[in-house]
RNA sequence: CGCGGAGUAGAGCAGUUGGUAGCUCGUCGGGCUCAUAACCCGGAGGUCGCAGGUUCAAGUCCUGUCUCCGCAACCA
């Protein structure tokens, strides 16, 4: 018989920076995922990679210094780089694309070739507006106040010439897909996704650019690299060999069981990748699973807030696999969830050191001190069970298929809730049976003592068993313990109670789960952080001055005046406006508004003498005039925006003009 | 009315198809001593954001409303 096959995917990530906390939440599960399929006998294939062209990585090298190729070589198979953290992750990835391997680049020149031949892909003109200086198109509502996001300066209309994919002729199609299949996951993705882009009307969509190069060219057409997406999706066939010679697998594994992502990319993957394969006339894969975000504090990790967290520094200091069962035990897989080194420490003490660590620590501790690490020949079967053996053991016969059903419908969180409720369950059980009581009496007992210890060795294996894909190494080292040969670690002998030997050799072994002192671990990270945050940033930014030269009448025209703060106040409804009242010497109020509501208390304003420029139009600014600007000097400290207002020598009168 | 999600015990969270509201931590009391001061049992603590509606029955379905959070072309 032909065994069964599975294809698992995560995203392939984007180098732009270290990988974070939440890029190993998504590995760690694919990887469980992986895991626990080869386990129940599949052929697995299990890619991961990364996606390394693009803008943002150009901009990026350019400000290091060095080429694209060189930056993403360092983040990718650098030092602490993403093949390094998933080595230290313990992922067990089949393979590993970078978009920058030429099998995968001449691949997507084909495909690219191969749309546009069919007609899919058109030559029009992409209209947008257009920073000169940035050579960067941007979008109406990317713009700042009207302005280029990234420099601030204005922006002009432009058009250029670009390539289109026809996503328009795909829509009706993608919608059934989304609506009556269950092909993306949890359903309540769907709704979001045919609201959001199917409903108003899906564009087509511009799949080439010209305004940067690193990316893979349009052989067709030089001074045109293929859209990153387009790139980038297609890596789940290229990585197979689909075109190209690298590999031949792509008959035996396309199309994928399932595509885990983020849900910011969920569009991408539920929308534009079936479109594009309808387009390729490929098969679509069967599920994409849209995970949820781990937050923190209840908002989004990113590293402008610098609330990043790294997982080499969890890793080392509370072990993978405590790290990875934390990550996969807590949070519902589908939806958001709260990351806090508190709770995994909660976790990691509750669930793995004192329910199965403890366990397994206290049924290996008898069976040594009592039989000394051998339990006696007969010690599985019982003539008199009591109701707690029968119910122990019925437990954990039926955990595989519990945990199965869980497991396939990507509920790894429940699918170890599952787990630990026989852990549970054994624990009690111990209570039950006081073994130590049944000990005083040898004589009489013994048997009674052995068969309970069996029991418990039993339990013990099967929840090993299932948790082997979380936690690898851990539970090979329980399989030692427990005396547990490879052969009743297996999927099929998860399910058959008495698989044990009833003399197998039990040794108590190194605690696998030690207990963490929660107040001084959390100290120690906070320290850690600190001093990584420190370490990471320039202590002193400021911007670099301009080359542009200013003409001396264009200078002149700016009247700067110094001003009294005769009231200051928050903006109702604004958290970062204060509403000042000046006296600027005319007699006549002058109101302006500033957001700097984040530097200063307005109370602690009131009657000092600042500088404002007096001639700039009003403009409207939460249905406010304001009349000119307040100037202050800025700067970056330590990563942190610092804003100072230029306050002068209060003798200066209301009015005085700078020059 | 841009779209979506969330509001359940002191904290953090579960609650598929409507049928006695659960878990972890904390807290109070008890048991046990094999074990990683861990384990087991019990108590207290919730008008399930608010207001209506459907139903024999609603945290669960419908309507309205308040608050918080994400997203709005590329951060898992």
């Amino acid at each position: 018989m032909e065994q069964k096959k599975f294809y698992i995917t995560t995203p392939i990530y984007y180098p732009s920076d270290k990988l974070h906390i939440g890029h190993t939440y998504c590995t760690v599960a694919t990887d469980a995922m992986a895991r626990y399929k080869r386990l129940a006998g599949y052929d697995v294939m299990f890619l991961t990679g990364t996606d390394e062209h693009g803008q943002k990585i150009e901009t990026k090298a350019k400000e290091a210094g060095v080429t694209p190729k060189e930056f993403v070589d360092k983040i990718v198979e650098g030092p602490q780089g993403v093949k390094d953290l998933w080595k230290l992750m313990n992922i067990s990835n089949d393979r590993f694309i970078r978009t920058t391997d030429d099998y995968h680049v001449s691949a997507v020149q084909k495909i690219f070739k191969k749309m546009y031949d069919k007609g899919d892909i058109y030559k029009g003109s992409y209209k947008g507006k257009y920073c000169t200086p940035c050579e960067s198109f941007w979008t109406e509502s990317q713009l700042k106040d009207g302005c280029c996001p990234d420099c601030g300066r204005p922006v002009v209309d432009a058009e250029e010439e670009a390539y289109f994919f026809r996503l328009s002729k795909y829509a009706d199609k993608v919608r059934d897909l989304l609506e009556n299949t269950d092909f993306l996951q949890p359903r309540s993705r769907v709704n979001e996704m045919v609201k959001n882009f199917i409903d108003p009307g899906l564009e087509d969509l511009c799949v080439s650019r010209t305004s940067f190069t690193w990316g893979i060219p349009v052989d067709f057409d030089p001074g045109h690299v293929v859209y990153v997406w387009v790139d980038a999706l297609f890596n789940y066939t290229t990585a197979l060999g689909f075109l190209n010679d690298q590999y031949n697998d792509y008959d035996k594994y396309w199309p994928a069981d399932v595509h885990f992502v983020g849900k910011e990319i969920v569009r991408f993957h539920s929308i534009i990748w079936p479109a594009m394969l309808m387009s390729m006339e490929m098969p679509l894969p069967k599920h994409v699973f849209g995970h949820g975000w781990l937050l923190l504090d209840g908002g989004k990790m990113s590293k402008s807030k610098g609330n990043v967290v790294d997982p080499y520094i969890l890793a080392e200091k509370f072990g993978v696999d405590a790290l990875r069962f934390f990550l996969m035990r807590t949070f519902p897989f589908g939806s958001d969830g709260n990351f806090s080194n508190e709770l995994l420490i909660q976790t990691i003490n509750t669930d793995l050191a004192n329910d199965l660590g403890n366990l397994l620590s206290r049924t290996t501790a008898m069976v040594g001190k009592y039989f000394d690490g051998q339990l006696p020949a007969g010690c599985k079967a019982c003539s008199a069970p009591e109701p707690f053996d029968t119910d122990l053991i019925a437990m954990a016969s039926a955990l595989r298929d519990a945990y199965e059903a869980q497991m396939e419908s990507y509920a790894p969180h429940n699918a170890l809730a599952e787990v630990f409720k026989v852990i549970q369950r054994a624990n009690k059980y111990i209570d039950e049976t006081a073994p130590w009581a049944l000990a005083k009496d040898m004589e009489t007992n013994g048997a009674r003592l052995a068969h309970v210890l069996y029991n418990l060795l039993e339990a013990t294996r099967i929840c090993g068993i299932l948790l082997s894909p979380f936690m690898p190494e851990s539970m090979s080292k329980l399989f030692v313990q427990i005396g547990a040969a490879a052969d009743i670690q297996t999927w099929d002998s998860a399910a058959v109670w008495g698989a044990l030997p009833e003399t197998a050799a039990v040794t108590k072994g190194e605690n696998l789960f030690p207990r963490i002192d929660m107040d001084k671990a959390i100290a120690e990270l906070e320290e850690a952080a600190e001093a990584a945050k420190k370490a990471a940033l320039p202590a002193i930014e400021v911007e670099p001055q301009l080359t542009e030269q200013v003409d001396f009448d264009t200078f002149c025209k700016s009247d700067f005046r110094a001003v009294k703060v005769k009231a200051c106040e928050n903006v109702r409804k604004s958290e970062k406006l204060l509403k000042f009242i000046l006296d600027d010497g005319t007699g006549v109020d002058r109101q302006i508004l500033s957001g700097i509501a984040k530097w200063y208390k307005p109370e602690e304003l009131v009657g000092k003498t600042l500088v404002a420029i007096v001639n700039l139009p009003p403009r409207k600014m939460m249905g406010r005039d304001s009349c000119g600007m307040l100037i202050s000097a800025v700067h970056m400290e330590k990563g942190e925006e610092c804003l100072h207002l230029l306050m002068i020598d209060d003798s200066i009168p209301a009015g005085a003009k700078l020059c």
